[in-house]
DNA sequence: AAGTCTACCTAG
DNA sequence: TTAGCTAGGTAGACTT
């Protein structure tokens, strides 16, 4: 029976141990059906061309070619086709291959006699490749089946493939969370709430009892209920990481039977060859990177999602919880002390398993309320790849997927990655203002749209244009060449369109249509989608610079990188030196934008006068490529004088408080000053001289009598370490020249030696408990002992001092003044 | 007390 | 801090 679905791809994985090669494609149906497409008759291949510039004489390939077709492992070869080069045009053959892993050692074996192009490519990748798809995909199948717990399994070819647009996937999501021994490091329970989006049902499990029991359980849960998604609170670090352990600690060595029943996660087969693959195989694995892979779904750290959505000020899930969901009291009452597991789980279990099950359920709420999914997914339709790709890959992997794809329409050769000249120490970046320290009335922010993506599209800046002297392709001789300030000259479009500023051009007509559609859109629905869907590209465009500018990435080379931004300078200075020789002031500038004084008028309708003039301004040092807008109008600027920290209080397009750099916007603060510190924002922008003096005197006062609530106090800082498997113990001096110097070392220290998880790169709380003593004395925050803390009043008032009394400052008291009490009246006063 | 160095986090 | 980038401010430990 022919079956069609509309399809979200999951996560991709080569199976070439048969006579073909075959991209096995995990997904789920518009219909709420779980999928795996097996696409067939596809072949590896990779390009070889004449290393160096290419002088026109075939015959010296001739030995070459014979012994490249003549390679056991190479099936045919095609060509040649003429494709572009960094060294101008060359021959391109295509080898096609048996197999996709013999790739890595001809690339290494042909090196010296050929230039390997397209030869790092994963073959999955392919697919997304040559099919020109994207994460929805609508597909055709004459006959399904069902295998491994997967409803539709199809066996198709990429010609049963079609473009699909974006439709909310209803995928299926579990999340679990594990309740561990603090002494043994056994599992003493586990909970799952799986949560089908296609239902909107969520079903609730919890385990106990013996350790390999759980385990089973476990997997035979993930195993019935089939998720796509596998997500949890720090479950990369901890909880997956555990189980693997315990998988390892509860069979024998070659026992795969009883690893499967343990551990055995994958959609696959349950046998012996899928438990012996290096990855996306039966078990679980976690290579060198920090992402784990489980063939067929994708795992999607909740704590990962979360910091890189929310940047809260603490990383716990508690923390979290409490900031998304303030009000409801029953989601994070804390009522047992993790750092006693043992004695809890042994006084009363039924309150540690309801924990337990709170805690695997708190992750899918997070993950709904920041859309975290939809966010993978929206990028991940923009770009071309699965979800896995976003959740899990990084940025060159996006860009690859649009530029490689690109490249192969266009005859232009795919270098490999890491085959560029290595940079010689950084580019020179954005250019930065200094600000007029001071309180400045109106004042209106213009910034350039979208300043580095226009750049390149303007100047046609891209790998495939660069004029380069040791290339055979050269420019004609009347061509009219964009020579950046740095001296890099680009081909012009006529003569040569470049991919990647043809590429921006188009995500630049995307991201326009999203929003057109998403100012039409009636349903809220639709509205976030087309929200999500505008921002996803909006992402991806600004991706494309640092990745350009990156000395490792395949297509690029250290003049692109430098030139843009050498073009931004000069654009950006040009456009300040104007406003300046008109007598208009530039109160500040950082890269791409401009905070201009708006000419005061007499009368009421100064508001009006500053849209007028912020508009007009815009409008009149607008060019094609570099369009100025005015974004925002300020009633009033204040700073204190350092770059990249100010406040304004915006009045136009909206009220708000907008505040840049400040301790209020740093996550290593503490609450009293942060809050304390925006307060203290309002009555300056206000013009609230005495006020904001009174207010600060008396906060500090407040410290220094040791009246604050010491969780207002509670700093916060990342910790870097990692586990030496081989000591088996943590190591600090790989990440720090003086681990013992750090407070966040000293911190992460006690949460070990209390039996508590630690995840190298997360965040630690603590309170500074006396800082006279140096390295100054500090004590972990946790929230079961917060009525033990005493803490170092000197301390806090002295910090809250320095971070007020820099503002204050420009009112007339400094930090010491502040700390003191009072002005010191100096021999200049009267 | 001033300067150097490492580290963190932010703006863009 | 999962091969995107640079500019910049500040804290704290330590040295001179």
């Amino acid at each position: 029976m022919v079956w069609r679905g509309d399809v979200g791809i999951i996560t991709t994985r080569i199976d070439s141990d048969g006579d073909e090669n075959l991209i096995e494609l995990w997904g789920r149906s518009r219909e709420n059906e779980s999928v795996l497409l097996r696409i067939h008759g596809m072949q590896p291949w990779f390009e070889v061309c004449p290393p160096g510039r290419w002088n026109g004489d075939f015959s010296s390939l001739e030995g070459r070619l014979h012994q490249l077709e003549n390679h056991e492992e190479v099936t045919h070869v095609t060509g040649p086709v003429e494709k572009w080069t960094d060294l101008g045009y060359k021959p391109v053959w295509k080898a096609y291959v048996s197999k996709p892993f013999v790739v890595p050692g001809l690339r290494k074996e042909l090196s010296g006699r050929w230039y390997i192009l397209s030869g790092d490519i994963p073959f999955a990748n392919r697919f997304f490749l040559d099919g020109d798809f994207a994460i929805h995909v609508s597909v055709t199948a004459k006959e399904t089946y069902s295998e491994n717990g997967i409803d539709i399994v199809a066996d198709i070819t990429l010609d049963d493939v079609e473009q699909c647009q974006g439709f909310p996937v209803p995928w299926k999501i579990l999340s679990f969370d594990l309740e561990t021994s603090i002494a043994e490091s056994t599992i003493l329970c586990a909970a799952v709430v799986i949560e089908d989006r296609g239902t909107g049902i969520r079903t609730k499990h919890t385990f106990s009892g013996d350790e390999a029991g759980i385990m089973a359980d476990l997997t035979n849960l993930v195993l019935d209920s089939n998720p796509d998604i596998i997500t949890g609170y720090n479950i990369d670090n901890f909880d997956l990481t555990r189980l693997n352990d315990r998988m390892a600690h509860l069979s024998k060595r070659g026992d795969w039977q009883g690893k499967a029943e343990l551990f055995g996660w994958g959609r696959v087969n349950r046998d012996e060859k899928e438990y012996r693959r290096r990855r996306d195989g039966l078990i679980p694995k976690r290579g060198a990177t920090r992402a784990w892979n489980i063939s067929g779904r994708c795992v999607m750290d909740c704590w990962w999602q979360a910091r890189q959505v929310l940047r809260p000020e603490r990383e716990t899930l508690s923390f979290v919880s409490k900031l998304l969901f303030p009000d409801d009291d029953e989601r994070h009452k804390m009522d047992i002390d993790a750092s006693k597991m043992d004695e809890e789980w042994a006084n009363r279990p039924d309150e540690v398993l309801e924990y337990c099950l709170r805690d695997a359920e708190l992750p899918l709420d997070i993950m709904a309320e920041i859309q975290a999914v939809r966010r993978c997914e929206a990028i991940a339709s923009v770009s071309g790849v699965s979800l896995d790709t976003v959740a899990n890959g990084n940025t060159s992997q996006r860009i690859d997927a649009l530029v490689i794809k690109a490249a192969d329409r266009s005859n232009i050769g795919v270098p490999l990655t890491g085959s560029a000249d290595a940079k010689e120490g950084q580019i020179t970046g954005g250019y930065v203002h200094d600000v007029e320290a001071g309180l400045h009335p109106w004042v209106a922010i213009l910034d350039f749209k979208s300043m580095y993506p226009s750049i390149m599209i303007g100047n046609n800046i891209c790998y495939t244009t660069r004029v380069d002297q040791g290339s055979t392709d050269q420019p004609l001789e009347d061509e009219e060449l964009f020579v950046s300030p740095t001296g890099a000259k680009f081909r012009h479009p006529s003569q040569r369109q470049g991919l990647i500023p043809l590429l921006l051009e188009d995500l630049m007509a995307q991201r326009d249509a999203n929003k057109a559609a998403l100012a039409k859109a009636k349903d809220p629905v639709s509205k976030s989608f087309y929200d999500q869907m505008q921002y996803a590209v909006k992402i991806l465009m600004n991706s494309f610079y640092g990745v350009f500018a990156s000395g490792f990435y395949r297509f690029t080379h250290r003049d692109l990188g430098s030139s843009i931004t050498a073009w931004a300078r000069h654009n950006i200075k040009k456009i300040i030196q104007r406003l300046e020789d008109e007598g208009h002031g530039v109160v500040y500038s950082d890269t791409d934008s401009i905070f201009v004084s708006v000419p005061l008028v007499e009368g009421e309708n100064q508001v009006e006068k500053m849209i007028e003039f912020g508009h007009e301004t815009a409008q009149r040092f607008s060019e094609d490529s570099a369009i100025l807008e005015f974004e925002k109008g300020l009633s009033a600027f204040f700073s204190h004088g350092a770059k990249k920290r100010y406040i304004g209080q915006v009045v136009w397009p909206n009220q708000e408080l907008m505040i840049r750099g400040y301790e209020t916007q740093r996550t290593d603060s503490f609450a009293y000053l942060t809050t304390g510190m925006k307060r203290l924002f309002e009555h300056i922008l206000a013009g609230e001289d005495e006020e904001t003096i009174a207010y600060s005197l008396e906060m500090v006062r407040a410290a220094k009598a040791g009246e604050i609530g010491v969780r207002d106090l509670i700093l916060s800082k990342s910790c870097k370490g990692r586990w030496d498997k081989r000591k088996a113990k943590w190591i600090f001096t790989e990440d720090y020249a003086n681990p013992d110097s750090m407070a966040q070392v000293r911190v992460a220290k006690q949460i070990l030696a209390k039996g508590l998880p630690f995840t190298p790169g997360m965040k630690v709380s603590y309170v500074v408990e006396n800082a006279t003593e140096k390295p100054m004395r500090v004590r972990a925050w946790y929230e079961e002992e917060a009525d033990s803390y005493q803490y170092d009043v000197q301390f806090y008032a002295e910090r809250l001092a320095t971070a007020l009394g820099r503002v204050t400052e420009a009112f007339g008291w400094n930090a010491k003044e502040l700390l003191s009490g009072n002005r010191q009246t100096s021999l200049f006063s009267f």
